[in-house]
RNA sequence: GGGCGGUUAGCUCAGCUGGCAGAGCGCCUCCCUUACAAGGAGGAAGUCACAGGUUCAAGUCCUGUACCGCCCACCA
């Protein structure tokens, strides 16, 4: 065992070993029947378009920190995987594939697409579940779902027979985003706005029986094909004698009406505006209203329509062109402005989105929002950070109709069949025989699948089983977190919102914590184009999955972007190597002792058994153990990560463990087997408390020590204990590190060999003159000493290097010449720096209103600080005037 | 046009309920001391964006300004 330990913590050796482990060993598994508490989690499940990047890694790594944490603390948990087919976004990777290859989707035709779809489906899921089996997740296995399973698929037909029934999902011709390259309909949030530099361009349509005319502004020229009216304002004086008119559209020859109507804005060009209901959502509305000729003049191919005349067959670009010259040459463009506006992008192809009329199936979804603008409202779910509910609350108030039919061919299936006979359309779960209208029996089913965010929507309830009761939902629905990015706030996390509370009656989790977005360490966002790309497999084999987990866990600020950096997690790395060294160190030193159990350890600190260093740990410990446990309560990841980096290292292994050296070094081996088993304690609950955050090494190293139990990730997560907290132990320590920290910084400035021993003389007050000598040991293997003399006076002829600290004064007693100047120097910045202290702390205390209204124990903390600042400086001077005058 | 974040060490960022300005990396000096050179000891480095206000006390709370970033929105 210990003798074999290597030397250097080696990832790759332990992770794979440890994760099939507890995989044979039912740890992941959930157990609805358990006495215990439950607590649920489902994945965000990935999308099966390729590889997880590094915001799949952070997002997953922190749902493991929580349900490992749980299930340490003796919740039965469940954490329920599954991946998301992810229907426009999977169809165009295939596409593309396809595309390299020559081949076309029409041309294989749909059966045959599908196959390849689905042959695509099987290798992304595998590399992504390998992915997530090298981070460690403890994943449900054996609940692991697929948005296109048949449970889930009978969910979503489930869902939309009774959403049509009550009539909130409906059928309709309506003006929706086109995106031509994709050739299917898209929700508005699928539209993603970008900045572009374009032109205005002002034309002039004739007024029909007058000389005159008037100009309108467009920036899509080619779309006046399909004008059929103009608007101006009903109170603009300008235009009062156009109203009632009609003008004659240019290159159409086509008379259309001047209508009033308020949606113009007065201010805006000319003021007059071209109405083309087909392809502009306002002038869709105002169509609407005016009982408007609507005309559809670029198709669902990009292309202009046999409506578009002389331009039909053209590309809707093209087209354009041909207008604006056209114009030209008629003298009707009168201007062409520069103008920047915004342009809306199909979300996965980038294609220019174009508005168009086409009949399409919707949600009706202000009824469903308002039931989860309630439950938000009532904090039956709360966000984390909280300011994430105002993004929601914005976003679900001003909700719009949610087009659902998407025209693809990866997807679930619409379950909606419509009658060669009568033509009316039957929705039902299965495929009916016969027409639910006239009877007739020749059906075809919609070819068109739904949004894939239909899916995810029931993912919480879909994925145990509803529409049955199973005891999976009556035990695991609601779940208590759901840990999100906010990018997906409004695709998923409302839709979830609104689906649970429809079909649960209950919301489908408790919190939402939204986790924030990898960047690069310059903050940039991660793209392949800027080439600073990170994959998480690479950062794995390089520095290891605890390394990887534990660097995503401190940058992981809740609220703010994680500026990913690869420094950082060199850093976090050679944590995970001191954890191994310290343990490995203990390990070498403990023989077969075992480990000290909580209830010795209740006695021997009873019974006073406990050295001054041991029982400040202890007490460390504590205060860490709470803490820890609090800011996982509170889903900040990077305090708790934190907090234990700096406890491991800076007091476990800097103080804690040189101390315990003593006790191993010592003669005494009764003493040094009581410090080992001590040692092995704290540093068990070390492995316990970091468990949840580095999984692989910490089970390693867990189980190299001597105790029952089979693993760590089952064994208890430590709790805190009151009354094991020692103020005055914590309070004697510091002292200690204050006295022995000056004489190294006195050591170190003179230049003295850091491994030299070297005699000192200890000054100290009476009060802690009997301490400071049962500490003398500790004092002398800490600071690299030899005889330790406490004097009365100290010597400050000859060869001396003086220091000053709270308990003690002391000169370094040396053999060799030292740079006085040196020493000057460092007491003169010394003095420097405790005179301003001593100054603002002066200030603090003359203050009458410090002295009444601050709270007694600041005034008495400033008090004391005070005092010792005054002793310190007053010994400093002495201290430096000793040197001025040899 | 609304809304939300951010501005703290050379870089990237913590700092929760106001009470002694922090971390990692980088930099300087010394040390391969029998856990760890992926290490140890020490050091330098800050007008907490700016301007007001509240308070005994402000990096922290309030108001405003500037700059940066993001989200939402039907100005053709």
């Amino acid at each position: 065992m210990s003798e074999t330990i290597a030397k250097a913590y080696e990832p790759a050796r332990v992770e794979t070993k440890w994760y099939r482990w507890w995989k044979e060993k039912g740890y992941f598994q959930a157990d609805a029947d358990s006495e215990k508490p439950h607590y649920s989690i489902v994945l965000p499940p990935p999308n099966v378009t390729g590889k997880l990047h590094l915001g799949h890694a952070l997002n997953i790594t922190l749902q493991d920190i929580l349900i490992r944490w749980k299930r340490m603390n003796g919740f039965d948990v469940l954490w329920l995987p599954g991946t998301d087919h992810a229907g426009i976004a999977t169809q165009n990777v295939v596409e593309r594939q396809l595309a390299e290859q020559g081949k076309r989707r029409v041309d294989l035709g749909r059966e045959k697409f599908e196959k390849i779809v689905w042959e695509w489906k099987d290798t992304a899921e595998k590399n992504i579940l390998d992915q997530a089996r090298r981070l460690g997740c403890s994943w449900d296995w054996s609940r692991k779902r697929f948005t296109l399973d048949e449970g889930l698929a009978r969910a979503v037909r489930e869902v939309f027979v009774r959403l049509h029934r009550d009539g909130l999902i409906y059928q309709g011709e309506y003006l929706v985003n086109w995106c031509p390259r994709c050739a299917t309909a898209i929700s508005d949030l699928e539209v993603e706005y970008a900045p572009r530099e374009g032109q205005l361009w002002h034309i002039r349509y004739p007024i029909q029986g007058q000389e005159d005319s008037v100009v309108v502004a467009t920036t899509r020229p080619e779309t006046m094909l399909g004008d059929t009216a103009v608007a101006v304002h009903p109170e603009d004086e300008r235009y009062t004698s156009l109203q009632g008119r009609s003008v004659l559209l240019p290159l159409m020859d086509r008379v259309i009406p001047v209508i009033t109507d308020t949606f113009v804005e007065r201010e805006f060009g000319t003021g007059v505006v071209k109405v083309t209901p087909g392809h502009d959502p306002n002038d869709f509305e105002a169509g609407k209203r005016h009982g408007l000729l609507l005309l559809k003049v670029i198709g669902e191919d990009g292309k202009m329509t046999e409506a578009a005349g002389a331009y039909a067959g053209m590309d809707r670009f093209e087209a354009r062109k041909k207008v604006v010259a056209d114009l030209q040459e008629q003298g009707l463009l009168i201007e062409i402005e520069d103008h920047s506006y915004n342009i809306g992008l199909c979300q996965r192809c980038e294609t220019v989105v174009e508005p168009l009329v086409s009949k399409q199936w919707f949600v009706k979804v202000k009824p469903l929002a308002e039931a989860a603008i309630q439950a938000v409202e009532e904090q039956q779910t709360v966000f984390v950070p909280e300011n994430y509910q105002r993004v929601y609350f914005e976003w679900m108030r001003n909700i719009h109709d949610w087009c659902i039919s998407r025209q693809l061919w990866w997807g679930h299936r619409i379950p909606a069949w419509y009658c060669d006979d009568c033509g009316e359309v039957t929705v039902e779960q299965v495929e009916p025989s016969t027409c639910s209208h006239c009877q007739g029996a020749s059906l075809k089913q919609d070819p068109d699948v739904l949004d894939t965010w239909f899916s995810s929507a029931l993912w919480p309830f879909s994925t145990m089983g509803w529409p049955d009761q199973t005891k999976d939902l009556e035990v695991y629905y609601p779940t208590q977190t759901l840990v999100t990015g906010f990018d997906i706030i409004f695709f998923w996390v409302a839709r979830m919102m609104m689906m649970g509370l429809r079909f649960m009656k209950a919301v489908p989790f408790s919190t939402v914590h939204i986790n924030g977005l990898i960047r690069d360490e310059h903050g940039k966002k991660m793209s392949k184009s800027r080439g600073n790309v990170i994959d998480p497999l690479q950062i794995m084999d390089e520095f290891g999955t605890d390394a990887l987990r534990f660097t995503l866990a401190v940058l992981a600020v809740p609220g703010t972007d994680v500026p990913f950096s690869i420094s950082r997690m060199t850093g976090y790395r050679a944590f995970c190597n001191k954890i191994w060294n310290a343990v490995r160190f203990l390990l070498l030193n403990l023989g077969d002792e075992k480990v000290v159990s909580e209830q010795e350890m209740d006695q021997l600190r009873r019974q006073d058994q406990l050295d001054l260093g041991e029982r400040w740990i202890l007490s460390r410990l504590q205060t860490v153990v709470a803490e820890t446990n609090e800011n996982l309560e509170r889903f900040r990841f990077h305090e708790a990560s934190n907090g234990l980096y700096h406890f491991f290292w800076h007091e476990v292994c800097d103080w804690f463990i040189e101390l315990a050296k003593i006790g191993f070094a010592g003669q005494d081996s009764e003493k040094g087997r009581k410090t080992g088993r001590f040692a092995a304690y704290i540093l068990e609950n070390c492995l316990r408390l970091l468990h949840p955050f580095i999984p692989f090494i910490t089970e390693e190293l867990w189980q190299e020590l001597p105790h029952s139990g089979d693993s760590l990730m089952v064994a208890p997560f430590p709790v805190a204990r009151q009354e094991w907290i020692d103020r005055a132990a914590e309070k004697e320590m510091e002292g200690l590190q204050e006295l022995v920290t000056a004489i190294r910084t006195a050591r170190s400035e003179n230049n003295i060999d850091p491994r030299k021993k070297i005699p000192l003389q200890l000054l100290c007050k009476q009060e802690y003159r009997l301490f400071l000598q049962s500490q003398l040991p500790f004092i002398k293997s800490l600071a690299q000493l030899e005889e330790v003399e406490f004097v009365s006076q100290l010597e400050t002829e000859g060869l001396r290097v003086q220091g000053v600290s709270r308990m003690a004064d002391f000169v370094l007693v040396l053999d060799q010449v030292i740079d006085i100047a040196a020493d000057r120097e460092r007491l003169s910045r010394q003095i420097g720096r405790s005179t301003v202290k001593l100054q603002q702390l002066q200030k603090k205390l003359q203050d009458p209103d410090f002295l009444k209204k601050a709270p007694q124990r600041v005034v008495v903390a400033a008090r004391q600080r005070h005092q010792e600042a005054v002793e310190q400086l007053k010994k400093l001077q002495v201290k430096l005037d000793g040197l001025s005058q040899p």
